[in-house]
DNA sequence: TAGTGGTCTAGACCACACA
DNA sequence: GTGTGGTCTAGACCACTAA
């Protein structure tokens, strides 16, 4: 079990070396005790977390405040809460994926989840932006995957993605899933919490365009994203050119 | 001050009346007496509400109750809650816009709230689309603003904001302010809860690429925004068609 | 029926803002 | 100092699930 340390005791009164620190509430103090056991798997996907109270007493606080941790956790889409059954690690399911991380929908509004045919992979050094954007070491090599993929019969994206090989090893040697991420989790226990997408609107290439089965020139989405860890650190930079005929990029602002 | 009905009484114990609604916790109850003094403008943008103790005694709940309810109208950007000062409602002020709703950054990365200039204005009968995307009657007349949008020097963005006429009486006869969702609130007491938008790629017309000052056939990112209101119904459709050789649209994915 | 998360209450104390 | 929201606790009961 991951060891843990609390900078204050249960209960305030009791309280103790907070001058130096910043005040940091206990569930935020438990909270991070829960993530350090995602991050290194002590929590695996799909698994069942004890019983709140179970918690509570192991760590030594109320119940209150392990739940006010566990429901910051499930805000941010890392824990699933079920009432009557328990508290479980979310799993990058296909469902789960379609709804944080695929914005590109049909236009009849019904989104499903892309087909993808691998068009190239290999290993090679990093270009100055993708060593910034994944914060790599000087000379540290990448792992470039190129695929295709389409909602019904036609192409709809030309992806390429650009992965440390560091944390991916042996990937190149075996089939690469349509669902990279589920993958990242059982095969590299390596948590996609988040990420970061940048669009822009572009002219293919001939060379871009011949993949995609249309003129050069025809306006694509270009999305680069950069999909985040549990623990922050950068996994993967992803560049997609997005046709948009038939669909479109779905964003709530709230 | 506005007439509240609770379907259950304060404890637990003393619940009735549940066998035919399905089950609707407390502080959901709470929350919607809260929400409709804002639709009904009780509770104003800027405004300072009753402590949490003093709504608790009100409406006869308890205080944790109370803060229940608030801590959702805060996460939802209703409301804006300060350690020490108190809760206060929302306003569309050019910080929270430019957080929550302008989403066309720089390359460079840092948000700027954009100028803009207005080109035509013209009130006229709505086509099926804005029917529908708006909820319009069926002879229901509409309000067109088309303005042109610029970040540094150059133009960057081409809207066309379509509002129902009904909802602005007036609008036309003045100057249109940069910020229109804060006329919104101060004029017509309308507040833009969230939006949604539709991203396309798309290559400019003639027409457009004038009013933008770039060569016919440019890519650009074509966005388009239904806005809703409080009570969840549309206010404003939006289509903008930007530039994004310089920019680009910004997606947080969580 | 037992166990889980979800709601609600009551009371104490803490951090923060402001006069 | 006074008042506000923020945290933490303890205990009771409710809604839901599964055996």
């Amino acid at each position: 079990m991951t060891e843990h340390k609390l900078e204050f005791a249960a209960r305030p009164d009791q309280a103790a070396g907070a001058e130096i620190l910043g005040f940091r509430p206990l569930y935020r103090q438990v909270k991070a005790i829960f993530v350090r056991r995602l991050v290194e798997g002590v929590w695996a996907p799909g698994m069942a977390l004890p019983s709140e109270g179970q918690l509570a007493s192991e760590i030594g606080v109320s119940q209150g405040t392990v739940r006010k941790a566990l429901d910051e956790l499930a805000a941010e889409n890392l824990l699933v809460r079920r009432q009557g059954r328990g508290t479980f690690v979310a799993e990058h399911d296909e469902r789960r994926i379609l709804f944080q991380f695929f914005k590109l929908v049909p236009d009849d509004g019904i989104p499903r989840f892309p087909d993808s045919r691998v068009i190239g992979i290999a290993g090679g050094g990093a270009d100055p932006r993708e060593r910034q954007a994944l914060e790599l070491g000087e000379t540290e090599p990448v792992l470039r995957i190129r695929r295709i993929r389409s909602l019904g019969t036609s192409p709809l994206v030309l992806e390429t993605i650009v992965l440390p090989a560091r944390i991916v090893p042996g990937l190149e040697d075996g089939p690469v899933p349509n669902n990279l991420y589920s993958l990242f989790a059982t095969r590299y226990g390596i948590t996609v919490a988040h990420a970061r997408e940048r669009l822009k609107a572009v002219a293919l290439d001939a060379e871009q365009a011949g993949h995609l089965g249309v003129a050069p020139g025809t306006p694509a989405l270009a999305i680069d994203r950069i999909a985040l860890s549990l623990d922050g650190s950068p996994v993967e930079l992803r560049t997609s050119l997005c046709l948009t005929q038939e669909a479109h990029y779905l964003s709530d602002l709230r």
